[in-house]
DNA sequence: TGTGAAACGTGCTAAGG
DNA sequence: CCTTAGCACGTTTCACA
């Protein structure tokens, strides 16, 4: 699918605030309600926009702790892989994970209420997987978050 | 603010999916369509439910490079730590930005088209605020992003 | 505090320029 | 491909149990 610079303001506009009306919309982007509801569909159904979510706020939620978890492994068999991928994919706390290019093979990042919960998620990780070497960056601000791509 | 179950089970839904109706959610959570948008009114109020948005595709927008970037100063004085704070707010393909406890003191995560715009960003940056040392870990695969917490 | 119904605004569809 | 117009649906409010 090609998109234009119409598509775009659309797409920035509900990457900022998916809640507005059509009608705003259309006004921020200067179009009108059907042409921009065409254009939704259009992105909806090619994937580019995915899914419409609220996002919380995690220390107002109890989730003071946030872990980014480098990891190292020996095995690099597919068998291992897969569990590793399932151990993640199952751990609601896994916030995010990466397959890396390097030295380190994974990055995760992880949202607990503190650090003696991130301690249990740990130890059950690697109770459940063997990992070679694990380091833990604790974060103490969050300077930035967004999920609005630079479209 | 004290949340109870309810609102637990709301907050669920809409951070899997905040475009479904009232009514739905109500049905979903035991409730009818009134108390559920109370509270979910009352949740905006407090700040719990933040922003929401929709989540776009970057590799179908072409964002198909993704960095974790590790970064060590020397300097950690408050007016440097104002001016990196500032240059990495204002730059749009730094999706996230921590302040981290330990040896490495900042992690970035960065969302670029390929290699050669992550090397773009990253002179910029350096050539706009010293750093002693940076590493680079790029992505060679999502293995999950989610932005639910696990109320 | 939850229920039901009424009023309002939007999303969505369809027809015409 | 955009504009205008209309219907159906969803949200929001309010009176009442």
């Amino acid at each position: 699918m090609q998109i234009d610079a119409t598509d775009r303001k659309i797409l920035r506009e509900l990457q900022q605030d998916a809640g507005r009306s059509l009608d705003d919309i259309a006004r921020a982007v200067g179009s009108s309600k059907t042409p921009v509801w065409t254009r939704i569909r259009k992105l909806r159904e090619a994937g580019i926009i995915g899914p419409q979510v609220v996002i919380a706020d995690p220390d107002k939620l109890g989730f003071e702790a946030c872990f980014f978890v480098l990891i190292r492994t020996s095995e690099h068999d597919s068998d291992w892989q897969q569990r590793f991928l399932n151990a993640v994919r199952a751990r609601p706390e896994v916030m995010e994970a990466h397959r890396l290019a390097g030295d380190i093979d994974y990055i995760l990042k992880v949202r607990v209420p503190n650090a003696r919960a991130y301690d249990v998620f740990y130890q059950s990780l690697i109770s459940e997987v063997k990992v070679h070497n694990v380091t833990a960056l604790l974060s103490m601000e969050e300077i930035k978050a967004t999920t609005a791509l630079p479209v």
